[in-house]
DNA sequence: TGTACATCAGTGAACGCGCGTTCACTGATGTAC
DNA sequence: TGTACATCAGTGAACGCGCGTTCACTGATGTAC
């Protein structure tokens, strides 16, 4: 959400750094609504009040209210792969062992879910029935997945697990499905009979792929 | 949803048989259109049509259109709460072992997801933006992790992990989220270039969950 | 630097479609005697 | 068993509200000379 998506064709290029202002502020209204309320229960007058600006301007930037949404979407993928090739570089992690990937990977990953929840969960709704939404978000975890995939195979020596790969793939889909299911049920950690903190959940979630993976790994339960 | 939810207040209680199996097919109705569309997306007259209905009797038989999701949603949990309280129970359980235990756990709850794929894609969907339903359904997550939890907490000593409370309580959302991302995704497992069947992620649940709780199991990687 | 004109950006009222809900009416079922 | 009447169940056209989209218009910015 940081960078606009001006490429993206249904997007009106602006011409005046005005406009370019005013479609930034939509983007942003839009991400601000979407923590709260599903797409379709906000108006395209509720887009354009939070952004200060009105109905028509809306509509001499974008070709309609879906075009919106998508560059939200657009922006948010962009901004999650950019990310995601950062971290799981494999210069990055270069002489380090599993063990280390994992930490920070979980770390970094639990981070990404607090701070975007409400975006999450309600793109997640409308990717539930929009197949194109879905397709998109399949192929981000598809992609996220290779990295890691990538990072352990290089390391395979560490590993009882018989299978590396599929172990690779599906360590990150350990983490991926425990943080989703959190985000999507909004549970804060606040209510419930049993409360796990995001620390608690951040030391399980480790422990658990690590002991997946079957690797060996100094004080396990710590840090 | 085999069974209707007669006794809800804002369900007109049905005084001919007829009306009865009208109301059972007005559910049948939403629950069929529910796996392809959202909530919003499906109109009253749709859902009459799918009935072999008209407007007028889905207005005798439901207060407004929420009403009728409301006892979808209410006949699922229902549903849900009966079978995982009679697959989970303690005396079902006796003399078994925590790898007997997590083995048909997770069997069974691949099988749930399958058969119930789009009728929790559409009640997560609008459970995202509506506090009783995520209430509801958080609450349904605790139960089932409790009983769970009960389960484990009998065997304590099989366990390495140090905090067998905790450990089956993210036991159990280990499950829920992997299998819930799987379903939400839509995920069937035919795209994407690391494919899981529905068998490879029986094997590594299994393991998984096995690996983290710390017990030491026979053949882990086989059945 | 100033003026005229073209294009870009923005406004908000009006339009019209879709959908939830209502309602006057018809038909079916049950009950009283 | 048959008839009259009351209540239940169902029909589908009509209503009206909300919201996406348009459009005539005003204001701002940029450019030519």
């Amino acid at each position: 959400m940081t960078q606009p998506a001006t490429s993206l064709s249904w997007v009106k290029t602006p011409k005046q750094a005005r406009s370019r202002a005013t479609l930034q502020r939509f983007q942003q209204a839009a991400v601000d609504l979407l923590a709260e309320s599903s797409w379709d229960q906000i108006s395209v007058d509720d887009i354009a009040r939070s952004a200060g600006s009105s109905v028509g301007a809306f509509y001499t930037r974008f070709a309609d209210k879906d075009a919106l949404l998508r560059s939200v979407h657009e922006s948010f993928l962009e901004e999650s792969e950019a990310t995601s090739n950062a971290v799981l570089s494999p210069e990055r992690w270069e002489g380090c062992s599993i063990p280390e990937i994992i930490r920070e990977t979980v770390t970094f990953t639990i981070q990404v879910y607090r701070e975007r929840e409400g975006l999450i969960r309600a793109l997640t709704a409308h990717a539930a029935t929009n197949e194109d939404f879905r397709e998109r978000g399949l192929a981000q975890g598809r992609h996220i997945g290779e990295l890691l995939r990538k990072l352990i195979l290089a390391r395979r020596k560490e590993l009882l697990h018989p299978a590396p790969a599929v172990a690779a793939e599906f360590s990150a889909r350990l983490i991926h499905g425990l943080l989703f299911a959190r985000a999507l049920s909004g549970d804060t950690g606040e209510s419930g009979s049993i409360k796990l903190t995001d620390q608690q959940i951040r030391t399980e979630l480790i422990h658990a792929v690590l002991a997946y993976l079957g690797v060996f790994s100094t004080q396990d339960w710590d840090s």
